[in-house]
DNA sequence: CATGAATGAGTATTCATTCAT
DNA sequence: TATGAATGAATACTCATTCAT
């Protein structure tokens, strides 16, 4: 091994030490922010939490805004992360969308502490141009809009505007995850995947009254 | 007029004169608190705004804290109020409802201050039992469940949970007034409202697909 | 009394009693400063030797670094007025100058705790375009030059130009002050003011000395 | 060669790197420090301007302050070594009193970061019993002290305690080269050195004048 | 010998709340 | 009843120094 090869090894160790140390703060500051909020999370708190100085947490995030939002950004990654793998290798395109909407409300169902961050976020950092959750869903509401329009052209949906599905859909499952946070005890994951999906797909109307209405 | 009817008159004229004074206060308080945040609002500058001592917003309310709570109530009394009176006076289930969401829609794209004291309810006081918002929920949902009730027995919608109307219609309001705070420019509350309304009646499956899935 | 004058008073009472405060503190923050340092002296010290809180402190005085300022813009003004006192009323230009000497030599040497102040100021304001001293300096200086072309006009001092003479005077002066406050035990004013005004009066050269040079 | 030898040659070569490293150190913490003030210069800016590790200057200075007062000590040493360098070979007491005032002048007009570090040390170490500056001036003023005398004797300077001489010729100079270092641009060395033995030679009064007062 | 990651003591400033006037 | 001057608890961040590698 030469020299060189040596020192980048060494510097790829300690980089990969620093990413490791990294997420171990950003775990741990997550669920302070989340159990008592932003403004009465000290540093000191997290410090003894990790066992580390305060000083140290500094040496990895220069302030403890930036900390936060790390915090808020390492969640949406989270997300991204599980509803990718969730959908991974299905292909029927009404599978997917359930097994996504299962992903989503199962991700915050499970992690609660993340929607009190994405909260946070909103509440401390009003400036911030646009919430994290946001930014992440315009990436992904495109390669929804694909798929339903494929669906129209296949006469499996009936034709309308795309993005009065994805807006209401996404509004439904955004408010369900706040509503399930706020609320506590809540139905299951399941339960309210097919609830959604049931009035999604098939409207609440009786047969009678769609035909009265077309 | 006895010593004592003076009195309570007195006193009576005063109270209106304190109630009065109540909404100034809240009034301005709400919109600090929704322009800088509840941390970043201090009474110093609310005093300023109303031009009026320090002293005597402590005069009215015991604590900063207990300003902001019955800000939040005040919105939520004053949506209840919007709401009500948008369906006064109309019969037909149907019409109702779609006024009814236009009514909460259009409040809080009116003020979207409003908005942002929801979410600095439920950041800056966890330990609150329920948020505001909730609170009011329960209230008006039974009659809206009421009224999904009889329109199954009449016919008219499908034989459904009415429980899941209300999760899934409530979640998407819910879920949209965020999203329309969070993303600014947003469809007209008409439009808005008409995609819900389309998508939770009718469905999105195609003809087709719905004789597939029965 | 009318009611605007009563109000005029009642400010001026107020004013009065503000000014009043304001020197409280300068005087024992300037002693602090002096004894401990810039650095080394904290506002929690101030405040428990004023007796007051911290935060009153705060409401006079926007910073620590501004309260230090003016407490060495202070320093300054309090030279000035004595050194003003000492020459009220004599004329002889020459009495005039003895008398300066000294009220600038007894100033420093009652108040060493002013020096510090000074080099206080320059050690820790790098920053702040030019020392108080030398910006009181420029106001005075100017005084004494034209006495000096007056005296040289009278034929008492030999022709030169003035500068030299403040330029040398001043820096003595300066350097003494200095070498006093360091080197602690001194002699007396008034044997400093003689030694320093035999020197830059008659020259340390023996009269034939003198002659040679000429 | 004997092997207590090569050993003792081996420390002395270390030795010897040593006191060039520590001159390294000193030289760039000098600067820095003078730069920045005491307070606002931290190691890790040393280390990284010196290219070393911050615990490396540890091993040449046991602390921040140790290694501010050894730059403080070094300014004198320098100083020292100019003034010394300057009189050598001259004879003449007259001229040899000329080169020493240019060489302090000119010393520090040269350096001006030097002026700012005994400014430093007098703020920030207070309780140093006392000053560089003081210390070094002790050694030297007894040789000017003799040299008056014989001058004295030799009737060149007229009777007087040379003890005045010193006071207020070193005093000049002391506050010559701060006021120089607080007001930046000043007259050259050459012409404040004249103007400084003018009057200290020939004094500022007229013959006329002189007369009057003998 | 050299390094630089880790440490934690130390501190100016803010702001909700009180209470004398 | 209204005021606003006074209070002091609370807190993010820095930086000299240490010591494992």
């Amino acid at each position: 091994m030469t020299q060189t090869a040596r020192g980048a090894q060494r510097r790829s160790v300690s980089a990969q030490r620093r990413v490791q140390r990294e997420e171990q703060i950003l775990e741990a500051a997550m669920q302070l922010f989340a159990e008592h909020g932003y403004s009465d999370t000290d540093t000191q708190l997290l410090a003894e939490k990790l066992q580390i100085g305060k000083g140290t947490i500094y040496r990895y995030f220069p302030s403890k805004r930036a900390l936060f939002l790390a915090a808020a950004d390492r969640v949406m990654r989270l997300m991204r992360q599980s509803i990718d793998a969730s959908i991974q290798g299905i292909t029927d395109p009404f599978e997917r969308l359930g097994a996504a909407i299962r992903a989503f409300l199962g991700f915050f169902a499970e992690h609660p502490e993340y929607v009190e961050l994405l909260i946070q976020e909103r509440a401390q950092f009003k400036d911030r141009k646009k919430p994290t959750y946001f930014v992440h869903r315009e990436t992904n509401i495109k390669r929804w809009q694909e798929l339903y329009r494929s669906l129209i052209e296949a006469g499996r949906i009936r034709n309308m505007p795309v993005e009065r599905i994805t807006d209401v859909l996404g509004s439904a499952l955004y408010g369900t995850m706040f509503t399930n946070y706020f609320l506590g005890e809540r139905p299951s994951v399941e339960k309210q995947a097919n609830d959604i999906l049931d009035v999604v797909f098939y409207g609440i109307l009786s047969d009678a009254e769609r035909k009265k209405g077309s």
